[in-house]
DNA sequence: CATGAATGAGTATTCATTCAT
DNA sequence: AATGAATGAATACTCATTCAT
């Protein structure tokens, strides 16, 4: 019999079930209270009072599932670090052809971003009000996030189908792009939704990436102009 | 005699004179003190007694020049965005040409972000702390901004230069790319050098926007990959 | 058979029997980790969480014995005032002498100090913790063992053998003097054991009460200098 | 011209001197209100808003002549200590008797104790409240007044007045008896004022130290019974 | 005009106590 | 009876702004 629990042991590991789902679920609450009141008013005007009450709960179970303000703040910028981590490399795995990966990835990100637009968001107006240590974390995950990126184009290079260019400074770019659309949502709300914006800036990049001669083979990105 | 001023005109003219240099004074001193500040903290943890010490002038005097704290960061946005105002129609008048017109107003652009690094930077940061009307003000000047690039993209588009792009998403995207030099230059920082950064993006951007056939115009345009 | 108990009646004895039992035994665990708790940080600081952890129970648990947190204050407090109101009788009852029965008192009140050190510091500590009515009834307990001591100071004048003094004032110094060894330990402590503090004690105090020419009675009790 | 000041030096040292003034006058301010909240109240009971009010000042103009609550506490515990070493020496200076001049020392610490009981009862009640470097600072003061008594003690021995003591314990046990009157005030009230209080202690103290054929020359500190 | 002392509203965090399980 | 998660009142300290000198 697998996994068979008996005795004591089962309730031990039953009452850890229960509490790490409990835990689970009093995050899941404060994630999304702090969501909506983050991109509302932002860090420092959002009261524990007021999130309390959007959480509906009190203030106190608030702080015993959170130690600082802070820790909110870094509970919803984690949420979407974990969605790029999770979505764009599976994105990217299983194609092979660098200018498709590479389309894939963006496409990915920028879906992630536009699923999580206020947290996108928040990693540029809050910097400030996270410590060192987050803002180093998240430097350090963007630079990862571009290595997926230079790689496609470190590949595509080889293969001679990318122009010659910096695959450290495109990827910053791509990713510049990406977020973009969180930054001028304001402005770009007008013009696009989200797959007509990915469309339209792959276009972008393809037409500056890709050597004119295998242009032809993507015509599917470039219609998004 | 020409602007002869007499009798108590006379003395008031110079009184008024007198009283507006005082104030552009002090507000320079206030802006060049806030801008430090705030480039090292915040708007927030910016204390208006620190400023007060950092200025050299006392706490009642900075308010005789500002009404509330807020005016500070404006005096600072405000700033880049004169040089914005001055700086990127100057550089793109009398030239004809669109590919160089819109890469003069670019680069002019970039040159601005680089010397205002820190208000560009606050533009992003501190949207919350912004009131509503500074907000839309600043948006409403990145719209103008955009028409100038647009603009071009137009001019391009009509003399068969330019590829066939929405020129409102190509000029925002301009604009960003620009602003990425502030935003990115914890990363960018050890990659380029402003002037670097300008060439290997206006490669880019010209690799993606002039059709191929005119690409051998702009070779100089080119090279910064 | 004596004392059989029988029937639902005899059921309820035992039950309540244990139920004391519970009781006393809860109490215990209680008291044992609050005198620890407290002697480390204090009553404000001694939080119930902690108290709950030291003491092996849940929270909980503890408001099932006790009504508020001044109350395990009193719990202990009571403690050190039981066993002054039965070792400090038991060893002066069936001593004759005022001079040797006076001096058996102040041993066993000092002896009761030692072994609830934290308790008799607390009494003086937290009085602002404790209520009006638990304050007075450690006032009226004071005064109280006061009586013990005046009650053979009065014997001792009586007898000829003290000098005239005043025995209300002689025997609250007394007991002042039995605190003392709590309030003071950190620099008796370098000084003293608890018998030769008492004997330095019982020396001070013979020397004044006891007249000239009955000191060579109790050079037993003047050794101790 | 003594004292002559001029120029700018008459004006920064003038402008000091105000606001030194101020300084001493607020903290008196402070002083005054937590010394009436505290013996009423209690430290961890005294709200800052309260001393606030009571001080006739706001919570900000506080916290502008001091940093913590604790400060507070220290500022009045500070006091009965400035007074202690100010006004204890002084009385004992130019007494060349041993006996007269502990009399002295004793009296004088009294009569502190006396003008200060808030203070001093404080000193015992919230140890707990005061951190570590103030505690060892009042217990390293407490050490030094002893040595004032036990230098006379010691002399005393050397003369053949006094008996054969423990001069460490003794002095403890003086400085003990001073502060009983303010930690027991709630019972010796009835018997004493200060002055009888003194004068009772002194002659339980003397009778014990002085040795008999000397306490004849003593008769006036042997009233006091 | 310049100064800087005074103001006091505003807020994150703690912890004794309760009560559903 | 025992548990411990949930509660929310309570409070020290900050800092933009004012205004008497």
């Amino acid at each position: 019999m697998i996994s068979q629990s008996s005795g004591s042991d089962g309730n031990l590991e039953g009452i850890e079930a229960i509490r790490a789902a409990r835990i689970e679920w009093r995050l899941g609450q404060i994630l999304t209270a702090a969501t909506k009141l983050l991109s509302q008013q932002g860090f420092q005007k959002m009261l524990i009072t007021d999130l309390a009450k959007e959480a509906g709960v009190s203030v106190g179970t608030i702080y015993q599932y959170v130690n600082t303000k802070e820790d909110i703040l870094l509970l919803v910028v984690n949420d979407i670090i974990e969605s790029y981590r999770r979505e764009v490399p599976a994105a990217m795995e299983d194609v092979e052809d660098p200018v498709e990966r590479l389309a894939a990835g963006f496409r990915a990100y920028c879906m992630v971003v536009d699923a999580h637009r206020t947290a996108a968001l928040l990693a540029y107006q809050e910097t400030k009000s996270i410590s060192k240590e987050g803002r180093e974390r998240l430097m350090q995950l963007e630079v990862e996030t571009n290595s997926y990126f230079s790689g496609c184009i470190e590949d595509g290079m080889k293969s001679g189908k990318f122009a010659t260019v910096e695959p450290a400074a495109v990827s910053a770019t791509l990713t510049m792009l990406a977020h973009m659309w969180a930054l001028k949502h304001w402005y770009l709300n007008s013009l696009f939704d989200v797959t007509s914006y990915v469309d339209s800036q792959l276009s972008f990049i393809v037409r500056s990436l890709v050597v004119g001669e295998h242009q032809t083979n993507y015509a599917h990105l470039l219609a998004g102009a």
